[in-house]
DNA sequence: GTTGGCCGAA
């Protein structure tokens, strides 16, 4: 039992959201079944535009369990997500500067990169990161097999410098809004259910009170194939990690 | 059609 058993992914991956989706409306939709440490809406890093998915960090894994079976397949904002388990953790932007290399990146993508001038994306990110490295690092090092430092050195700081010093000051902010797809034609299902409970701007009340029962139920659920488990629920959760990649899909 | 550009150079 030394080994730790890597903490599961208390990240939720959530596709195929809307573009103009907001971490609030994340937030707000997944903060039912537990608290949130962290909504984040990846955007297009040139584009500056959302690129369909998004990440919704539970505190507790059970929590974002509750969310994926209660979330997933749901209409927010017009459309469908899907909910999984994201894989690895948050990408610093080293790891990204990395990716650029390999990725279909490096053309022309300027071109909406103008009309997005500013990140709006959710800075909600909390300073959580000094939790454990020491799991992180294991973890990334058996998650992607080539692990870091696969970039020994290099002069990348101009080149990326030089894309960040091209950020255009002026911006055209209004005609931003002009996607013509994305038909919200069940928006009223989304509604329907989004104006049953979004009245109470109150943060943190008893909104987990949905989340509860379930929760007691998977408990009662848990009993039956295992039964060291019963009080607090920190510690090995990765049975629906593992679960989760073994069934795969 | 399937994963995170918030971090690092004075």
């Amino acid at each position: 039992m030394s080994r730790y058993l890597r903490p599961p992914n208390t990240s939720l991956f959530v596709r195929n959201v809307a573009d103009d989706i907001r971490s609030e409306d994340l937030r707000r939709e997944f903060g039912r079944y537990g608290p949130i440490v962290d909504v984040y809406v990846p955007l297009d890093f040139y584009n500056r535009r959302p690129r369909g998915f998004a990440y919704v960090q539970f505190e507790d894994v059970r929590d974002a369990e509750d969310a994926l079976h209660n979330l997933d397949r749901r209409w927010i904002c017009g459309r469908q997500i899907e909910i999984q388990f994201a894989q690895g953790d948050r990408k610093t932007p080293n790891q990204m500067k990395a990716k650029e290399g390999r990725s279909s990146y490096g053309s022309s993508r300027y071109d909406d990169y103008d009309r997005y001038n500013r990140r709006s994306r959710s800075r909600s990110y909390e300073r959580r990161r000094s939790r454990s490295r020491s799991f992180e690092q294991n973890y990334d090092r058996s998650y992607s097999p080539r692990g870091r430092a696969e970039r020994p050195r290099r002069s990348r700081s101009r080149s990326h410098h030089g894309r960040f010093n091209r950020r255009p000051r002026s911006q055209s902010r209004s005609n931003s809004r002009s996607r013509s797809k994305s038909q919200p034609r069940e928006e009223r299902k989304e509604q329907r259910r989004s104006g049953s409970r979004s009245q109470s701007r109150s943060k943190a009340d008893g909104k987990y009170k949905a989340s509860r029962e379930s929760r007691k139920e998977e408990r009662e659920r848990s009993k039956s194939r295992s039964h060291s488990e019963s009080r607090s629920r920190s510690k090995s959760r990765s049975r629906s990690w593992n679960s989760h990649k073994s069934s795969g899909h």
